[in-house]
DNA sequence: GGTATTCTCGACCATTCGAGTCAACATTGT
DNA sequence: ACAATGTTGACTCGAATGGTCGAGAATACC
């Protein structure tokens, strides 16, 4: 398994607070609550996600947590590589060690595929996300009404 | 980290055994010594790639292992399924699950790539690893020459 | 048949990592 | 003052990783 529960949660809560984007702050109890994430855990995404600069929180009565940048600055590498750390799939790709990949003998596959990976994950903002969300609601919706 | 080192030391050691195909039983501690993998945990990978019917063993004095099958009819993909387990990066992808689906907000984007690396490794066969390998040492061997 | 060589299998073990929980504390609106 | 909220670090618990080890089975060779 690549991602962890971290970067799955993470990932999550972003969405949660970019769909309440200009609602003033949104309470980690709420976010827990709508996303389905263990509150006193996602207490330490949200510190992680606040060094890396990505929410502002905010403390006391009607305190709570918002994006620092709109969503579509956000792309989703950037969101997984902070919440993660690294995304490499394998060890000798971590650092180029020189030494580990003469001996590895996959190395340059995983190479491929990694870059690959990264250009994807660059390519797809907070706001997609979002959008995708919407889209596949009003899907949801759509068949609910054919089935009554 | 998407693979372990089973995936890793699984990979070398049937590299090796390519390597040296046509040349009877490819003993454990010689593929130990090459690919430095320990020794008593290779046992263990070469056990799965057995059950898995990629090599055949035999036991007794100049006993060993060899391929079941040629390097071109075996693929990374294959390879690293037998050794790893699946291979999805998300747990949302392992089942189709669409409950967890529908919360995680980011599994469309995981599934692409997940196809697209499973397309990838599927393309690489153990044949490909070995000439690759080749043309490395190829290479080494041209540069030592300008260094000398 | 005996022995050396090699693989085979399962049990065991230490360390790390994942996924949380919890309590104490800081801040701030009313 | 106090209640609501975020902040932080310490702690726990179980599973996975990355091995080791020993008893046993097969087989070639003398």
């Amino acid at each position: 398994m690549l991602l962890s529960t971290k970067g799955d949660y993470g990932v999550r809560a972003m969405i949660d607070l970019a769909k309440h984007e200009g609602e003033g702050p949104v309470q980690r109890a709420e976010i827990a609550r709508r996303r389905q994430i263990p509150e006193a855990y996602l207490d330490h995404l949200l510190a992680q996600l606040r060094r890396d600069g990505f929410i502002r929180s905010t403390r006391g009565p009607a305190g709570g947590h918002q994006l620092a940048k709109t969503p579509d600055e956000i792309c989703l590498l950037h969101l997984l590589e902070s919440l993660e750390g690294s995304l490499a799939p394998m060890q000798c790709l971590e650092n180029d060690d020189p030494q580990e990949e003469a001996i590895c003998g996959q190395d340059w596959v995983w190479q491929e595929i990694y870059d690959d990976m990264r250009a994807k994950l660059a390519s797809v903002s907070l706001a997609d996300l979002v959008e995708h969300e919407r889209e596949h609601e009003r899907e949801r919706a759509t068949a609910a009404r054919y089935v009554i």
